[in-house]
DNA sequence: AATGAATGAGAGTTCATTCAT
DNA sequence: AATGAATGAACTCTCATTCAT
């Protein structure tokens, strides 16, 4: 249990701020719906009342986290120049960024995961979280665009179908529920065979492993 | 809103049927978060006591609702023969069944994404729903099995990380925020595009429209 | 678990029997508080509804456990024939009696001790616990009555305030909550010195052990 | 009834005090079985949701009422210094402070009462409650005692016995049910006559009346 | 900026009782 | 005489929110 000691008055951002992150933290451990004003306020080690002074509602609070997690994507997504490369390797990059967040941020997919589910009946939320979907889709689609041109991927490729594709199965990777995982590398390799041109295929293998 | 009128006096098999479909309703519309046992029993048109007289508690109630997915899920699994056909017709035929839940049974599958949200936090529910879950995938799996054999398939395809992708876009389909979607039939295509053998293709171009 | 097997279309008499001696068995293990007709009901055999049908209330229900439980004390003490004993004599066979309920029947005591409780603020249960309080108590008044007369007991004791105090010893001696428990011989002996006439010391060592 | 008026915004102790003496006054009023956390709030003057602020549930309602007896006997036990007096003047003292709790709080002793009843399933007030029985026990047989070595009373009294027979009587002098009841004062005569040295017995009548 | 105390609305659950068959 | 189903009333407890300081 992360405490983040009193520090009594502090800014208002800097509460803001330590909310947003117990608020994930307790996310994690019960889910959005699972989740209490007074847990949050106990973990930050604030009073209830001092919660409702920073943040006014809890409607209030559950934007701030998916802003925040938006915020954190994009920091994610800037630190990362696909300049100069080709389609081929910015998929590889994309799937390795993929692959880093999922063992070292875990705590964002699935906070993003639940902050989804939650944005199909909430419309404030469906405006923060759309557009991290979209513009992970977008990326993959451009990607998958630049490589039909670049020959890397199949000249009869629909790039936003495939888009839809790949985001769809690495975002439900996470709701599978047997224990028995395929690895993660499995499915990237077979999404480079299923849409890499037909003769590219000795680089994959490489990838593989 | 359907109103299921008092009826007074049902047999306990027909309540609980009851009780599972007007759950299932309000979980469309509130999400399995926003459920309230009350709101149940006023749909049926029966008493709050009277509910938990036939179903003990809220958990058992979810269960229930889980049970009844599971069910309807396995008698449309049931309903259709795949004896006789190559496994591109299973595949297309598989196709064909979840654009038919989606439209005529859009519910089914919206409870079941519900279920299996919560069934990451509740074993019992993980139970019920993880099969379900499973079946689809194995069925895929086995398609791809055969269709790799009989040549309608690429000879490397992985076909347990196909099954992956497959049921991993479907499922994932549901979630997508942004009100501008692909229609489902090119994303159909793409998959039999991804994972068909180099000359099946002119078969694909039929199905698309 | 005694369980009385359904033995449907019962006489009457025979379904009320059975509910009191179930009702003693549960109050006995959930005291008069946690009693509950449904529980009853189940160990009896019945429904819920044939309960109602034979007792028509709860109120009925505690009103005919304790007739039962009064019954009960008024059979035990017409089995025991007092005449041509001496007082002394008498007052040993009311502890032999008193010790004999304790370990053959103690389930009666502990449900007429719940009655007696509930009778403060009932005056029905009252109406029917009362006299076996009154009769007991009588009963050890008029054994000391005799033994003033006939020199067993002190020439200046109160029968009265004697009998109280008999009585209010052995039926507090069930509420002591410290489990070393004095044994009940001692506290007989104590009484019989207590109240017996100076000189018959030695009739009493005897009864000790 | 006692109305505690509104008296908003007290402190944490204060509210808890009150509650606790509400909770006596209806426990006296209905017996712990009647008692209901609403009532409660009602005669506090509070809302249920504050009553659970103070005090979060039922379970350590009825502990909070079972050490508040506890501390109420304990500070009357304590108000009284029996040094420096006989035996016989401290039985004397402990039957004046028994009439005089009678008289003037027998609330108190009602709910003890109560309590101990309670206590037999319930562990967690039996541990609150057991102490006052047996310190009210132990007080009478150390006063036996030191009466057997100074004369007072008999030499062949079992003190333990003989306070067990003391504590009985009086506990149970509560549960008569007849309103025919003879004076506390009688049963006190007698007690001392009972355990009394033979030839002390000219000082009792004093104390008679 | 912070907090202890207070609150309304509502949640799931229980129980003696009654109804219809 | 018996029962499955139904019910109203009440219960303890929870939670986001607000008030007074």
């Amino acid at each position: 249990m992360t405490l983040h000691l009193p520090s009594k008055r502090c800014t208002g951002d800097d509460r803001r701020r330590a909310v947003a992150l117990a608020a994930r933290a307790l996310i994690v451990e019960r889910g959005l719906e699972g989740l209490r004003t007074r847990d949050i306020a106990a973990r930050v080690g604030i009073n209830i009342a001092t919660l409702h002074y920073h943040v006014p509602s809890k409607e209030a609070l559950v934007a701030l986290v998916a802003e925040s997690v938006r915020l954190d994507f994009r920091a994610q997504a800037e630190r990362r120049p696909r300049t100069g490369k080709t389609a081929l390797e910015q998929l590889r990059l994309e799937f390795d960024d993929f692959r880093e967040t999922v063992e070292e941020m875990p705590e964002l997919i699935i906070v993003l995961t639940e902050m989804i589910e939650r944005a199909r009946r909430d419309p404030a939320i469906a405006a923060i979280v759309a557009p991290i979907q979209e513009h992970w889709r977008t990326q993959f689609a451009e990607i998958f665009e630049l490589g039909i041109a670049d020959g890397s991927f199949r000249p009869n490729l629909d790039p936003v179908a495939a888009a839809l594709i790949t985001t769809g199965t690495l975002a439900d990777y996470w709701r599978l529920l047997t224990p028995l995982r395929t690895p993660l590398d499995r499915v990237f390799a077979e999404i480079e065979h299923a849409f890499g041109a037909p003769h590219s295929s000795q680089g994959k293998q490489n990838h593989v492993l």
